[in-house]
DNA sequence: GGTGAAATTATCGTATACAAAAATAAGATG
DNA sequence: CATCTTATTTTTGTATACGATAATTTCACC
């Protein structure tokens, strides 16, 4: 954690837009935000203009910050640029990988192995991050890297809910085993491949998922 | 002209970036660009995180913020990434492009012939520039076609100088016409092929540009 | 003269104060 | 009673003031 306020609170409504406790189109009021968080209204306003960077709010010039949780359709969008994104990691990390990252890669999997075996969808989640890193360290390009790792930290609340729809971590995993014999292979167009369908089907099962969730009301 | 101060100091400082007026590794020091500016610190501050937002700046924190002018390999490596985006937007807009839009994507390719025979440059950007807006809107995918821009902005001071490059104008301008009569027919892969190659070839081509400028010095 | 510690200085990060603009409420007029 | 105008209030955007931390300088000691 930094020591920075404002990252302290950036961090802060971040979550609580994920959590839900802040809805879409609410407005974030400066004055409101400071007093809950405890610090002045500096560190608030620095707060949401990341906010806004980051696309989980828009500011409307003289009328304040509101929330800008993603509609539906722009979630399906981001999937589909998504998997364009990790295909591109995987296309370039099957021409690019070394042998430490191959060995990583492929224990991260294990890791994913051991959690489904324990069934602990947190543990899995997590070693799932792993693998996924590895690959993006693999792929050679740190830009990439990084835009891909901002845009699945955006979906990552959305991803983390597609776990625990029913026989999806098996699946995931065969589908990792499918990726490291495409990259350890040196199949790029196949590693591009099945890492682009791997994560389309994650934004399939969020339609899935929300299907779901609508008729549960 | 935006009536805030935030977001003109913002933008004068990313053009004093963009034409070299601030070197990479320099300073950002808050007291001087607010007299500079003839504001605040408060407003210099802000800018300096969309500075930051934007991949313009680093922030090392209790020590300020640095111009942070992308290397060679970054520039490379975003080139890959921006070909790979096009590309996408090129593969849905075969999929998806209405005959409206298809009209105007031939209209301003017609500009950009136009620009040749005048031997206008700046027109021929111009052209260039709502040629692949038209695919961006055409692809249907709002949050691709921002993230596209997104990166195409970034890249702009260093697209400017390719077209300057001798012969490319008109080879570019050939590449248009494969790839509007790929999209015409709805050839998605083909689309993204030629366009994925469009891009990179100006990747390549300002490989050329900074090779033929170090051997001036 | 060189090295290390303490004091000084500078700058960042935050709080508060103020000004300007927009939203809201109140009142007048038809 | 509705509507337009005007006054009040709320809130944004900017300036300034202050505290804390890191960089720099000074000075003692080896």
């Amino acid at each position: 954690m930094s020591s920075r306020a404002a990252t302290r609170v950036f961090q802060g409504i971040e979550e609580e837009i994920a959590t839900g406790l802040l809805k879409d189109g609410e407005k974030l009021d400066e004055a409101t935000l400071a007093e809950r968080f405890d610090v002045s209204r500096t560190p608030v306003r620095e707060a949401l203009l990341q906010l806004v960077g980051s696309g989980l709010a828009t500011q409307i010039p003289k009328r304040g910050c509101f929330v800008r949780s993603p509609s539906f359709r722009e979630v399906i969008e981001m999937f589909e640029v998504m998997s364009e994104l990790e295909g591109l990691c995987a296309r370039l990390a099957a021409r690019r990988i070394s042998e430490a990252q191959l060995k990583r890669l492929k224990q991260a999997n294990a890791g994913c192995e051991d959690a489904i075996a324990q069934g602990d969808s947190d543990l899995y989640y997590a070693n799932n991050v792993q693998f996924h890193e590895c690959i993006y360290e693999a792929c050679g390009n740190t830009f990439l890297a990084d835009e891909t790792r901002r845009l699945r930290r955006r979906l990552q609340s959305f991803r983390r809910l597609q776990l625990r729809v029913r026989g999806r971590m098996p699946q995931s995993l065969d589908e990792h085993h499918l990726i490291i014999d495409a990259i350890e292979s040196g199949l790029a167009e196949k590693a591009d491949e099945l890492s682009r369908t791997h994560v389309m089907i994650q934004g399939e099962r969020f339609n899935d998922l929300l299907m779901h969730m609508e008729q549960a009301h």
